[in-house]
DNA sequence: ATGGTAGACGCTCTA
């Protein structure tokens, strides 16, 4: 049995630089699980006093000026582990999970790659076979899981809205089937099934007025297991979060989990 | 093939 969960996935790109529009987002939307990527801090200046004042607990795993990723909940987290089993001694901030109640969550902020051909790139589909491999290691796809974050993956053609991105380390037939191997571990993309025809992105690049051309990428999803995905009832991207000054590059990801 | 902007850092890297 699931409990009834509304649940936020956002690349914030920096908690700092996000504060009072976190807060924000917090007090209008109060969402029962937030999952953070792109803290860009230490853990000490991660603001865990004033999301507490705010009736969030917070788990972080932090680094400085790069990365970092974060659950925030209404509920206290259990069962929290923080990065890969396997993670060398000096690995990016990119992978942190909690028990939610019945739920695990995991936070992820998948490599972005750089170029084609780099060694960012290399790391990319490393990193996500070594998801896979930690999703097996920690999880039965019978378990209520899940995998929230920046993918950086943009699943569909049609979650591309300018075909300059087709071909790029976001959109390739190479990624997709990396992605593919970490869906067939026994999860399923919870929010397309809303938005069937696609044309609904979440990142908007800062560059070439991207917002406002609405040149973006479905690359921040929400991947479930059944238990979990069969009692979703909703799924919308918070396009508001994303205009104005101040704003994060990616939209606030909202879904909704009946009981 | 390059540039455009934003953030953190400290005259550059990442996205």
């Amino acid at each position: 049995m699931v409990a009834r969960m509304k649940l936020a996935t956002w690349n914030v790109n920096s908690i700092k630089a996000r504060h009072e529009r976190l807060l924000a987002f917090l007090a209008r939307e109060r969402p029962d699980v937030v999952c953070l990527q792109e803290t860009k801090v230490l853990d000490e200046g991660f603001p865990h006093l004033e999301l507490r004042g705010a009736g969030y607990y917070a788990v972080h795993l932090g680094q400085r000026a790069y990365n970092g990723v974060a659950i925030l909940s209404k509920q206290e987290p259990k069962d929290v582990f923080y990065g890969m089993k396997d993670d060398g001694a000096d690995e990016h901030a990119r992978l942190i999970g909690a028990r939610i109640g019945d739920v695990s969550v995991i936070s992820a902020y998948f490599p972005n790659g750089g170029d084609m051909g780099s060694d960012k790139y290399a790391y990319k589909l490393g990193w996500m076979e070594r998801l896979r491999a930690e999703l097996d290691a920690r999880f039965s796809p019978n378990d209520a899981l899940a995998l929230c974050g920046d993918f950086n993956v943009a699943p569909f053609a049609d979650d591309v809205s300018l075909k300059d991105f087709e071909g790029s380390v976001l959109a390739n037939p190479e990624v997709r089937a990396a992605l593919e191997r970490i869906r067939a571990f026994g999860l399923v993309d919870v929010v397309r099934p809303f938005h069937p025809r696609g044309g609904v992105y979440t990142w908007w690049d800062y560059r070439a007025m991207g917002f406002e051309r609405n040149h973006g990428l479905r690359i921040d999803h929400v991947y479930a297991t059944s238990t979990v995905a069969d009692r979703v009832i909703g799924a919308v991207v918070d396009r508001g979060e994303r205009q104005g000054k101040g704003a994060s590059d990616h939209a606030p990801l909202i879904v909704e989990i009946d009981d």
